[in-house]
RNA sequence: GUCCCAGUAGCUCAGCAGGAUAGAGCAACAGCCUUCUAAGCUGUGGGUCGGGAGUUCGAAUCUCUCCUGGGACACCA
């Protein structure tokens, strides 16, 4: 808002060739409180007027003036806005007391759709900590968009088919043990795989072995079926356990064999456009024009790959949905794969192919090493959710051990901090694991976020709080800070949803956190001379922070 | 070998459509609970922003180059 205003005067002063987007662009907000609540920098205007900036500065400062403005200055060539604090906190407070449940909401993408492709564990493989990153990433971006007006639809693409079941098959003939598989299957389904990877290393043919099992299994071969499907419907059930306790829904879980029927018309329509060609006995689509490597559709011995069924799973989405956007919430090491899909289906004239967009991450290491399910080497997100959860338990019994609903709490502080940890980065860097990082509970984390929160609802608690009497006359230098991060919050969910970053959002909720914290240690609320107005300014806060942990899915308790 | 990503405080990271003295958290040290939940607050120390060159009034941020680490590079997904 004030933005919107200095950018106007500013680019009205300069004239045409200065454009308010311009000046708007260049507007900042100084590191330092002594430097004003907004700045001008004059220096590229310099060379323009062939006169030093700082002359420039002064010259435009006298001529801004608006009743949010309540002193303009300059300092080097600088022009530095002070905003009208007690006018601003009233604006803002109104703002949010509206409709507390829309704040920071926009409408832009109401009717229409995004499509998120997430999660998507692999069946007999265990819930690794690499798929709690496009788990939570996922749902956080489906919140945004949500925030936005959009429509959301979460797809948990199951990786139930490919060669590697084959193998897996394969090593069940070998090893595989019905009992044990009843009992623990994730952990005997994956032991005997990482058996097969190991004595396939000195046995050659089992690599064979297992390619055709999976030719059995395309060809719905019964021995084979039965046991994928059970294996399977065992997976799943295992994974359901992990969903649960990230609160996290999905409105689709297809598996990528839903689509083995549906492939022969996407390999039609490659031939159609003579896209297709043989190489070393495979079909492939050339893309030497996009300086891509080719891209792989059917293997030698005839059978399906991924990037056929994601083309396929593309084209059926489009076809469903109409999307607006297509997120795949995928490891940065499938990059290539998506620009590959995106390729060949710019080739088949999809002009709906741009809307596809890879969100990649970085991956989560051990020991600078990327884990590797076949190594052995990896590490459980159950376990690691459970563990948190029995510490923040232990917090508990500690420091308020007269907590009701113990259990609860301990669920969401646990689980809160391990998604917070993971969204608090930029998606992009890769993640060392660390345990210890996780269960730390203090500083930039989601406890210390929850806790702030339940500080705030306390006190609304003890001044016995009631929306009817808010009162939006806050005079306290004091509550600066906090009021402008909570100013923020619409822009900061809008710059989070565009640039596809959970991570801003996190950012955003410790520094408005850290705002609270500071107000509240220097700030007497209640019994004071302003409570009410004080109490309006916490129940504001504490509706952002909740509204805030939520886009992340985060849940904010009362009492902890 | 080719392409992509990263290198900022002891550790984990912000900042990177160029802007004022490079910021947090953890760890270390020193304070703050007879008053609103100390999972908190305040303060101190800690940096040749991987090296070098360039563009600019101004570079952690843009360009080039080199070094280091990671990833991808057709019958896994």
């Amino acid at each position: 808002m004030e933005k919107h205003i200095m950018a106007l005067q500013l680019s009205h002063l300069l004239g045409e060739q200065f454009s308010r987007e311009w000046v708007y662009n260049k507007i900042e907000i100084p590191k330092k409180p002594h430097l004003g609540d907004l700045a001008f920098p004059c220096f590229s205007l310099a060379s323009f007027f062939k006169r030093n900036p700082k002359e420039i500065a002064s010259q435009l400062a006298s001529h801004l003036k608006h009743d949010l403005f309540y002193e303009v200055q300059t300092a080097g060539g600088y022009i530095n806005i002070f905003l009208n604090q007690a006018f601003v906190t009233e604006q803002t407070i109104k703002q949010v007391l509206t409709d507390p449940s829309t704040y920071g909401s926009h409408s832009f993408g109401t009717g229409k759709t995004i499509v998120l492709d997430m999660s998507a564990p692999n069946i007999a493989k265990p819930f690794s900590m690499g798929h709690l990153r496009s788990t939570v990433i996922g749902n956080a971006l489906s919140n945004l968009a949500e925030k936005c007006g959009y429509t959301t639809v979460k797809i948990n693409y199951i990786g139930d088919y490919g060669t590697q079941f084959g193998k897996l098959l394969a090593a069940y003939q070998h090893w595989g043990n019905e009992q044990n598989v009843r009992e623990n299957p994730l952990k005997e389904l994956t032991k005997i795989y990482v058996q097969f990877h190991q004595a396939s290393k000195d046995d050659s043919s089992l690599i064979e072995e297992g390619r055709e099992w999976f030719k059995k299994l395309e060809q719905q071969d019964e021995e084979a079926l039965k046991l994928w499907k059970w294996f399977k419907d065992v997976s799943l059930e295992e994974f359901d356990k992990v969903y649960e306790l990230l609160g996290i829904e999905f409105d689709l879980t297809r598996g990528e064999a839903y689509y083995n029927d549906k492939m022969d018309k996407t390999v039609e329509m490659l031939k159609e456009k003579q896209l297709l060609e043989e190489s070393e006995g495979a079909q492939v689509v050339r893309l030497d024009k996009e300086g891509l490597p080719p891209c792989l559709i059917q293997k030698s011995n005839g059978t399906s790959i991924y990037a056929t069924r994601d083309l396929t799973a593309a084209i059926d989405r489009y076809q469903t949905y109409e999307f607006e956007e297509a997120l795949y919430v995928v490891g940065h090491e499938q990059s290539l794969h998506f620009d590959q899909v995106k390729e060949v289906l710019r080739n088949l004239d999809f002009d709906w192919a741009d809307q596809l967009k890879h969100i990649s991450f970085g991956m989560m290491l051990t020991g600078g090493k990327k884990m590797s399910t076949r190594q052995g080497k990896t590490i459980l997100l159950e376990e690691v959710l459970n563990e948190a959860i029995q510490h923040a338990a232990s917090n508990i019994e500690e420091k308020n051990p007269e907590l009701l609903n113990k259990e609860e709490i301990a669920k969401q502080v646990g689980v809160g901090a391990v998604i917070f940890h993971d969204l608090k980065h930029d998606r992009r860097n890769d993640v060392e694991f660390s345990l210890e990082d996780m269960l730390t509970f203090e500083g930039n984390t989601a406890p210390y976020l929850q806790y702030a929160y339940v500080r705030g609802r306390s006190l609304l608690e003890k001044g016995e709080f009631h929306i009817e009497q808010a009162d939006a006359s806050l005079i306290e230098e004091t509550a600066w800070p906090l009021v402008k991060w909570i100013r923020h919050y619409p822009e900061t969910v809008l710059k989070a949803n565009s640039n596809h970053d959970p991570s801003l959002i996190a950012k955003f909720l410790l520094d408005l956190t850290k705002a609270f914290n500071k107000y509240y240690a220097e700030t007497k609320i209640l019994h004071g001379d302003q409570q009410n107005a004080r109490l309006t300014l916490i129940y504001v806060f504490t509706i952002v922070l909740k509204d805030g942990l939520s886009l992340l899915g985060i849940e904010a308790p009362e009492h902890m």
